[in-house]
DNA sequence: GACGCGTGGTT
DNA sequence: TAACCAAGCGT
């Protein structure tokens, strides 16, 4: 019998021990789109109850297409990295009207679009359409970098082109889509970045980092986050039952979502005595300060964030001058706001002190 | 092309 | 616990 290829190997070992998820049985590219915008740098646990409010809510781009963002990006609340909803939903208008609600047929055309880079391209062009087109997620880096003992640093521009150019010599003629498939379910199950599971692997005997006792230093990747320490200091202004909210702009985290009135300090966090804002200057000595909260430590991926809340109350009839884009909303408009889970688990906490 | 962008889970 | 990770992309 003749020596399988590597691909035959691997789609062997996928067809037997792949998991079983939703978007693996259609073709149909809007639901494959979703999936993978979902999936980016996401678990597919922590993705999957999304996908299924995105399907059911939006069965089809076209209504995606019709929502409005603040809709969008309110059902996407929880999953972070929000400009791929804000792209998604972009994206879906831009097919709805312009092409006529066809998603491009190949890499190419799909690559253009915002949201999707050579990843979720490649993605889409193999799994909906059959073009033999090699993904290269963060699963192949890794599987690939293990197997062939390859060392270039996976953050550095030259790993583009070698796991690139690697990948697509690989990849089946016959079966893109599940080669493309099984690379990735190898990667996210069994050749994992902890303890993978080398003893019983398919590769064994023919995996280099697997000879040289090398899995743990492969793939190589230089990059180290810094992560900056930020203080925030909330103002949750009360009037008559309903918050003081604006919407986040751009070149910041949370852009498009909700928060409340916020003074940003460089150091620490605010001593009341200490504050030398003019809306809160003039706010502060005619108002009840009820309560200031806990102070809350919410981690990103590049930011410490350190938060107290302070819930100040103004009388009914209190007239101010209210900053430029800011809304006192109630608390059924607020449910309907997209917001920070920062800001979600604050009003959750404290629900029964606004909810009255 | 280096950096910024979330949240939750694991080591 | 701090560090690292998880189906990347835009600027």
């Amino acid at each position: 019998m003749e020596r399988q290829t590597f691909s035959e190997v691997l789609q062997n070992w996928y067809e037997r021990n792949k998991r079983e998820l939703p978007w693996r049985n259609t073709r149909d590219p809007y639901k494959i789109w979703l999936s993978e915008i979902i999936l980016q740098q996401t678990r597919v646990v922590q993705g999957m109850p999304y996908y299924h409010k995105f399907v059911d809510k939006y069965p089809t781009i076209i209504d995606l297409a019709n929502a409005d963002e603040k809709e969008v990006l309110r059902l996407w609340q929880g999953l972070g990295y929000y400009s791929r909803a804000r792209n998604m939903h972009q994206t879906a208008k831009i097919i709805a009207n312009d092409l006529n609600g066809k998603f491009p047929e190949n890499y190419a055309g799909l690559v253009k679009l915002k949201g999707i880079g050579p990843y979720t391209a490649a993605a889409i062009a193999s799994f909906a359409f059959d073009e033999k087109v090699a993904v290269v997620d963060g699963n192949v880096y890794r599987v690939l970098a293990r197997l062939f003992g390859i060392e270039t640093d996976i953050a550095s521009h030259e790993a583009k082109k070698v796991f690139g150019d690697l990948a697509n010599e690989l990849i089946s003629a016959k079966n893109p889509a599940t080669h493309n498939q099984a690379m990735m379910e190898f990667g996210a199950t069994y050749c994992t970045p902890a303890n993978p599971g080398c003893m019983f692997c398919i590769f064994h005997y023919d995996c280099e980092a697997n000879a040289k006792g090398k899995q743990a230093v492969l793939p190589v990747k230089s990059k180290k986050v810094k992560v900056k320490k930020r203080y925030f200091d909330y103002f949750v202004i009360e009037r008559d039952g309903k918050l003081l909210m604006t919407k986040r702009g751009a070149k910041d985290i949370w852009e498009g979502l909700y928060h409340f009135y916020l003074v940003e300090s460089k150091y620490k966090l605010l001593q009341i005595e200490e504050i030398d804002n003019d809306f809160l200057q003039e706010l502060l000595p005619v108002s009840i300060i009820k309560n200031s909260s806990e102070v809350y430590k919410h981690v990103l991926t590049h930011q410490t964030i350190e938060v107290r809340f302070w819930h100040i109350v103004l009388s009914e009839d209190q007239s101010l001058t209210l900053p430029l884009d800011y809304e006192f909303y109630t608390w059924e408009a607020i449910e309907d706001l997209p917001k920070p889970i920062l800001i979600e688990k604050y009003l959750k906490k404290h629900q029964k002190v606004f909810k009255i």
